[in-house]
DNA sequence: CTTCTAACA
DNA sequence: TGTTAGCA
């Protein structure tokens, strides 16, 4: 029996406000036993605790505690957060992330149904391409605006 | 000082 | 989501 796994979402999101330091190198070494805190997970996705833990609340991610009560991420909640935060971005419903997820390799277990699931995901990047071609329209009206604003012409946005 | 939960803005 | 309170 072959399950259905997708390897990584991978999915690149602008990191930082302002400052495009990050280059975004997938290299997924299987360090294990690196295990760390809210904190530190936090430094190193960007992602404010209190969305670490509301991603948990959702049941996107999950952790383990410490003995004083402390929550402890493995090293894998990092790509996870990444691709959450990513999904987020893109509109997905959590409702979706929450059920993508375990597909993508940035949190396990695999379900049985991600076949199914790449129906949906594939409509949904359908639905960006129809959203991409409306703002690549967008963006051509507003060079014609731009460019007939200088000229002291017509002043419409729709104007032809 | 860090994190936790809950609650309010 | 941020922030704050009041505890461990």
């Amino acid at each position: 029996m072959m399950k259905t796994f997708i390897p990584f979402l991978s999915l690149r999101r602008p990191r930082g406000r302002g400052t495009t330091v990050n280059s975004d190198i997938n290299v997924k070494v299987k360090s294990v036993g690196e295990r760390m805190r809210i904190g530190e997970l936090s430094e190193r996705t960007g992602a404010s605790a209190r969305s670490i833990r509301y991603y948990e609340q959702l049941g996107l991610l999950t952790s383990a505690r410490l003995g004083n009560g402390y929550r402890e991420f493995d090293d894998s909640a990092v790509a996870t957060v990444d691709t959450i935060k990513a999904l987020i971005d893109l509109g997905f419903p959590t409702e979706l992330i929450q059920r993508v997820l375990p597909c993508t390799g940035d949190a396990g277990p695999a379900g049985q149904d991600c076949g199914v699931l790449m129906r949906r995901v594939a409509e949904i990047r359908d639905e960006m391409d129809a959203k991409a071609a409306r703002l690549i329209e967008t963006r051509d009206a507003l060079t014609g605006f731009l460019a007939r604003a200088e000229t002291g012409a017509s002043v419409q946005l729709g104007a032809a």
